[in-house]
DNA sequence: CTGTTAGCGCATTCAA
DNA sequence: TTGAATGCGCTAACAG
């Protein structure tokens, strides 16, 4: 069973409240080695000259002694740090847990740690990271950003920022997007040709260049099929999958003609999903879904859903790759945006519209494995 | 559609490189507010007597000159940090996402901030982590461990650490754990109660306070129905959902007479649902399947997963406040563990063991929502 | 190649 | 109630 801590007893749980040792500094470990502080100093963070036997015997005497250099007095003095700023929305929600996990294992193993500040979408809270950002002096921040507050902020402080996933007017930064408009034309163009000509798009925002490529890529796609553009069928909803349910459950009623139902993320394709299944709709056959973003749950359900994989742990690691390009590279000057080419992942979720369906046709069988439709060139460097 | 940076011209997007300006430091805001360094830290730190008209000054001084302390310089001088190490195995498992969001939360709220290491759950890379905490001098830590290495070192150096969802022998330090005994037995007792006499544990390791707690309670539960413990029902697996897959499946042709299938967490949940779903077995006609750790896609596919809630935000809430209360309350010698109370949600993965059922039952239909039973109390304090 | 000197920005003595 | 002096631990100059 559990394994409780009075099993040893008092004696180091006592150390748990009291912290006397004094940590030993370079100076100890100066002495430890039989040099000076400086020698040590280089010795360990590999500026300077140093004889190769001596800088051997320093790092023997650290690892003896236990020295960790104090990261807090490094920085004070040399005006520099290890610490990025990570500032996103919320971290429950896969899409930020996989772009911070990205971002964390790719500025590891640059040596980088990070800190995490989410911001509940709230510009308040966005702004109040900014400046915890700032306070502990990190060297960069990668933001996804609610407003150009926090932005500007660090980016007048001297911060290097990108933004990931999104970026606002009123701010120049370093930045990583995903591109939206194609991902969103390549998976309504899909859905086109199944031979769905009442396509609507469930849609929270148009205002961020998330929602607005969205919206852009749909339109494109219907555009270029010919088809007519309906902007009763531009369906908008706030963010939370309640509320969505409650937007497709109003737009079925009003719009029974509608075949195909995209969802522009992750939260609205879970409001969609959960709506189809409440009204009893089968899906594809009644009616076809697509999402934009890939989470877990969409290749647990059955049918799978179809949808855009946006690569979010690539997106992170770029993002990444940009702060230490900024940071260890040339002071370039152009701020530079990267974008990450998104593919649409083909599931159980779309058939051809039902007016094209034998009386009793079944979907397809839906498979745990995803079949990836056009892969394609993962990146493109700039654009 | 997207707002590139080019819309503003090069003026600020030379600001992305260089970093000329130098942030006012406390002697700047002394001399806006006409007064000495150390009356300016007195009244931002709130420490020591100053005059009321004098904070007042300061403050304004402060905020119009843009003036944000040193956090580097504020530690390396008081000894103190603001900063709490979070050190978890994958934050794109929902479990350590849910519980990072927790901690992030509540700690933000007390004025701390976090820094997240991921170790993918290896040893070596939880004692890299711990090093980086070392270094950057965080006040306290809060782990789900996998080795007691890390946890000893940082302990060894004065931080306080808090063990979180499992805790490791020979390291004794304050934590927070599930009770995965009551929790285990609950859910192994809601399948005993539907009539399952043949119910095999899915498991991954038994050597953790997880592993083991879970397997103590399928077993209590066992033994107070009076059921035979077979152990051949006891199934071992590695972590991932694949392994889960394969030994499901191989469990499945050994043992036909199974009909009830409980997977110790969620990733092996995963794993254990698709090797059903391909198998073409019925859920929960053919076999009742019951999980450990609520994730979403438990309730998004149909029916519903039957699981055990483990509250992982309270978790992670619980486990920032035991940080908080140790760095601000009294030195209290002894280390404290608390538990979270987790709760069993029914959904419509149980129901009666096959060969109970009528020929041409039809199981319950699912719905999106969930239903909780026995909310009971939610938190033990200590134990 | 190594040691000495001098702060980084701040909070904390201690006098006033 | 305030100010002057003193390092926290480290690294960048500089001189050897």
């Amino acid at each position: 069973m559990a394994r409780t801590p009075e099993r040893d007893g008092g004696a180091s749980a006592r150390r748990a409240a009291a912290r006397p040792r004094r940590r030993p500094t370079i100076q100890d470990l100066a002495q430890a080695a039989g040099i000076s502080p400086s020698t040590a100093s280089r010795a360990l963070s590999g500026n300077g000259y140093v004889a190769a036997e001596v800088r051997a015997r320093v790092i023997a005497a650290a690892e003896q002694i236990g020295y960790v250099p104090d990261g807090n007095a490094r920085s004070l003095r040399s005006r520099t740090s290890r610490a990025v700023g990570v500032l996103i929305s919320d971290i429950r929600n896969p899409f930020y847990a996989n772009l911070a996990a990205g971002i964390e294992e790719q500025l590891r193993s640059a040596g980088y740690h990070v800190i995490v500040v989410n911001n509940d979408g709230q510009p308040e809270a966005e702004v109040e990271g900014a400046r915890t950002f700032m306070a502990v002096r990190v060297s960069a921040a990668i933001i996804t950003p609610v407003s150009n507050r926090a932005v500007r902020m660090l980016m007048n402080d001297g911060v290097a920022v990108v933004q990931a996933d999104r970026m606002v007017d009123g701010a120049t930064s370093d930045g990583v997007l995903v591109d939206n408009v194609q991902g969103a034309q390549e998976i309504t163009g899909h859905l086109v040709g199944l031979g769905h000509t009442a396509i609507a798009l469930l849609i929270d925002e148009t205002d961020w260049t998330t929602g607005a490529g969205r919206l852009a890529g749909y339109r494109a796609a219907l555009r270029s099929a010919g088809l007519p553009m309906d902007p009763a069928l531009v369906v908008p909803t706030r963010f939370q999958p309640e509320a969505a349910r409650s937007a497709v459950n109003a737009l079925l009623d009003r719009r029974p003609d509608v075949t195909a139902l995209f969802a522009a993320n992750n939260m609205l394709a879970e409001g969609a999903f959960q709506a189809l299944r409440l009204r009893g709709l089968r899906v594809p056959e009644d009616l076809s879904l697509v999402a934009f973003d890939d989470v877990p749950w969409m290749s647990m359900v059955s049918p799978g859903i179809t949808t855009v994989d946006q690569h979010t742990d690539q997106l992170g690691r770029t993002c990444a790759q940009l702060v230490v390009d900024r940071l260890e590279g040339p002071a370039t000057e152009a701020a530079t945006v990267r974008y990450i080419e998104p593919s649409v992942v083909v599931r159980g979720s779309t058939g051809p519209p039902r007016t094209l369906l034998p009386a009793s046709a079944e979907g397809p069988a839906s498979t745990v494995s995803r079949r990836t439709v056009t892969p394609g060139p993962r990146r493109r460097p700039t654009r």
